[in-house]
DNA sequence: GCTCCAATGTTGACAGTGTTAACTTCCAGA
DNA sequence: TCTGGAAGTTAACACTGTCAACATTGGAGC
């Protein structure tokens, strides 16, 4: 990107490059933080020309959530099994699926996750943020249709999930997980705990 | 702080008034940023005087994060009711403890588990922010050992616990527990799940 | 009591940042 | 074909973290 010889003056799509030169970079330091100017560097464009594209450097991250959000929905749904499976085979494959995407881009789960994305729009009240939420609010209606979760409220016990995934992924990321102190495999220990938190006891003996 | 005429050369303290500046600053943005220039600005020193106390913003970061493990245990301690209460009742006050103190600390509670602070030291290997997790070992112990709740590695349901609180918390300072979509007290819904699952099914009804 | 030194505070500089304004280039629609 | 506006550039501003060189001071050792 960096020849000026041929390349033309207009970029053609620097905002898609823009995210995407961003995201690379949060890929590399896990500390979720880049600089406008090195993006703008990487693109080969000058320093100001992103502006075109985002008022803010805020936008952009609020931009970046966003896609974050819509990676992750999808990273949980195709984790779902298609086949009929148990309830417990879903929890677990969706668990872990959360779990997953979280530590391998814990640059952008952090972005998406932080105050100033969170700030700039209503990021997290949007939709595209709460279908992740959907996600787990039917796996729940799921189960209780089913009768292997007690009927309660959906939402608390989706609250409950969601926390507890969250909870997990963030002290994954923070390297609180691989104690000795937290016993040998506390990402299944959580999500059992969590699940028979839920279930029906009448039922599952 | 800023009339120049009687001040002494040396501040005297500066070390903890800067800490304590950082603090108070911390609470008035809820988005855990502050300036070290602004920091000495506030406490009538100049900009360079914190590199005598502190090597880094970094350092100064770790520290307060440090502090804020301290606090967190303390909070968490006092609010343990100390007359030989039921177990639902201390795991409740614990819980709500730990996210009223994240709730009313947004800026504090993010810095401790950001990664800038947990990297600069091991933060988060440190005894002080693990006295946090033992105070939830302590509880699930008491609770096995008194048949409430089943037996199991208590280090997999601390784990659980911790994951759970971190959650909600993280999610309460990010509004997302003020939707409609989480049902009227997700709080209490959660830690009920929570409680439930480490319960042993056998005694409790 | 005096002297000197190390700790503490100050000043000035440097590179780098986000952001804006004024200017250029170039494509698309009249 | 002409032209207006979208997209990119350059230059500047105020700010940041950090460091080196300098100033001030309280206190340890004589």
């Amino acid at each position: 990107m960096q020849e000026t010889a041929n390349r033309p003056y207009h970029h053609g799509d620097l905002r898609r490059t823009v995210i995407e030169t961003a995201m690379a970079m949060l890929h590399e330091d896990k500390g979720w933080q880049f600089t406008l100017r090195e993006v703008a560097r990487r693109a080969g464009v000058s320093h100001a020309a992103p502006y075109k594209h985002f008022p803010d450097k805020a936008a952009l991250l609020a931009e970046m959530a966003l896609l974050g959000f819509d990676r992750l929905h999808k990273a949980l749904t195709t984790a779902k099994p298609k086949k009929s499976n148990t309830l417990r085979d879903e929890f677990f494959a969706v668990g872990r699926a959360y779990v997953e995407f979280g530590t391998s881009n814990p640059g952008l789960y952090r972005l998406m996750f932080s105050a100033e994305a969170g700030k700039a729009a209503d990021v997290h009240l949007s939709e595209r943020a709460l279908a992740v939420f959907g996600v787990v609010t039917e796996m729940l209606e799921r189960g209780q249709a089913e009768g292997v979760l007690r009927k309660r409220d959906v939402r608390g016990g989706a609250a409950a999930c969601w926390a507890q995934m969250h909870g997990i992924t963030m002290l994954t990321m923070e390297g609180l997980f691989q104690l000795e102190k937290v016993g040998p495999d506390p990402l299944d220990a959580a999500l059992v705990t969590l699940l028979e938190g839920l279930e029906n006891q009448a039922v599952n003996s």
